[in-house]
DNA sequence: CTGAAAGCGCTAACAG
DNA sequence: CTGTTAGCGCTTTCAG
């Protein structure tokens, strides 16, 4: 069995209450005593129990994060930046898939509770009323990343979808695009679907360019299936397209396998531009112009927000992340 | 402040041990007072506080799962297998990057120690002395995933890598291919890098090949950078291969792209085939053949060994997962 | 500067 | 069938 602090002070000659001190770096022991507790630790290879810590102090170290079942390489480079900061400022963190059903992030908020987890990061999905009010009861700090909720005063850190969208589509305008074509995602999305299109619309507007909605083709999600089903769909709806704006980098993807199915080149036949930014858009081939969200940052983000409410017992600003678009070769600039 | 199990036995006027006993359904009440419990339990929202049950039960319900910074699908797959199953079983997994530096995994095992973690994945690095010292005196079940260990006796689940590796130049050979170079990983990497070169040596000298070092290149790593660079190194330093063996997805696919820079055709006049089976092959232009390791399988069988170990405190023997190879389109049958 | 003792929330004998 | 009690390993008053 691991050694307790019993064992250590026994060891040394001190109460239980000095060696507590000497590991917690409180005041209140000579430099004596200190050295001599502190062999005895090394020679038991004593390491405090955070279980019992946790009991006592409430604070386990932990934090929850739930990911729905969203592209994993998404939900990868959120984690990587969450797991960073979490680390680096004395914490751990436990993953929940929550897949699609809302059964299962139920039991994981539970779960969560029962373990004492010091706070949530809430990923992707939508938070709704159900999941609130369990969050609230739980008395925790929560931070929702790449998401947000207007009805929950919830801090959030995300990109604006909306204008990032317009950006994109903007993008494509600037090169000289005014036919262009949109694969949304689930348009019943009110967070990652709607505000995407919106700013697809929206830019065209300001641009003159009338909308028409036989160019925007909504899938159910935001995959690379998806991307291969609608782009052959968009292109029989809507005649003479020179880009596609995909609301994914998955989507984008699919759409350029799609196209290569179809024998259409791109860029020469037709642009794409994606959304996301993910390590998949450098390795397409061509490589994807993309619009970029900070994910691995947002990671951070979110974390860092957490862990300040935390510490600070304050709430904390939401935070829009900026987004930027990277050129690579699947947009091709019309003379 | 959540309810205690003080607060529900007040409230049904019992004592704290029925109350526990009720939670934990052993054997000892009636069911009028179960009733009165579990109604006091509903009425307070009460939810059993897992760090105090963890104290006592010397159990938290908890497993660390050791990641390096390897390919994040290459983790996300095994994580996924991971978390089903621990989820299944009642377990939460606690996710640690331990990236290169052993410092940080040294680190991470203290803290999971700390944590008192009821059992350990370490995935895809390779155990030294340093880790199996610490690892031993825990004294807790440990797994090996996708990696494993000669020197020190602990159950691991891999694939065959020079088995797989085999099959795939065999694979080759069998379409038509003599000619055949290969993009390896780092080959100080006795576990992934050595094992597969040494299994397409086999595979050639099998059919009458006269092996060629000068058709093997080797890179640091097993990335798409590396396939990038090292497909026009290998092109440059062995004339007219037919086929590539690469020892990674995304060296493939980085491979693919170096090809579609130099103008080579895939498969028409190169044929490619990857190892592993990530998402990105199947979304790869042309769509990736490649030997598939079950990865989500075996992260999930990896969770089913530790927690057997755990629930009977049996050893159990390692497993070896089946390959396979997935036919795609970028391996041209040669006449 | 140091120790004794209470108690975090729970489980598990041991009594009755 | 039910309650009392002693801890699990630690932090934290409160005395000295």
């Amino acid at each position: 069995m691991n050694p307790t602090i019993k064992d250590v002070a026994k060891k040394a000659n001190v109460s239980i209450a000095t060696v507590s001190r000497i590991l917690n770096k409180q005041p209140g022991y000579s430099v004596k005593t200190k050295e001599r507790v502190l062999e005895a630790i090394k020679e038991l290879g004593y390491q405090p129990n955070a279980v019992a810590r946790g009991l006592i102090n409430k604070r386990t170290q932990t934090i929850g994060v739930l990911f729905p079942d969203v592209s994993s390489m998404f939900s990868s480079d959120l984690l990587k930046g969450i797991e960073d900061i979490a680390h680096e400022r004395g914490h751990s963190v436990i993953v929940c898939h929550t897949t699609l059903s809302g059964q299962r992030t139920m039991k994981y908020l539970q779960l969560l509770n029962e373990k004492r987890v010091d706070g949530i990061i809430f990923t992707s999905e939508a938070m709704t009323e159900e999941y609130y009010n369990v969050l609230k009861e739980m008395n925790i700090p929560v931070v929702l990343l790449a998401t947000q909720s207007y009805r929950y005063p919830l801090p959030y850190v995300k990109v604006d979808d909306k204008h990032a969208a317009y950006s994109a589509v903007s993008y494509l305008i600037q090169k000289g695009h005014h036919n262009i074509g949109m694969i949304s995602g689930d348009i019943n999305d009110q967070l990652a679907g709607l505000p995407r299109i919106e700013g697809y619309k929206q830019a065209l507007l300001d641009r003159g360019i009338p909308f028409d909605e036989k160019k925007v083709v909504v899938s159910r999600g935001f995959r690379y299936e998806d991307g291969i089903a609608q782009l052959p769909k968009l292109l029989k709806q809507a005649k003479d397209l020179t880009a596609v704006f995909a609301a994914s980098d998955e989507i984008a993807v699919g759409a350029l396998s799609a196209a290569y199915e179809l024998g259409i080149r791109v860029p020469e036949d037709l642009s794409i531009i994606g959304y996301d930014n993910l390590k998949i858009a450098e390795m397409a081939i061509p490589p994807l112009t993309t619009l970029a969200q900070p994910l691995y940052e947002m990671g951070k983000a979110g974390t860092e927000m957490l862990l300040d409410m935390l510490e600070t017992g304050q709430a904390v600003e939401s935070r829009v992340m900026p987004h930027s678009i990277v050129e690579r070769r699947t947009v091709k600039p019309l003379s």
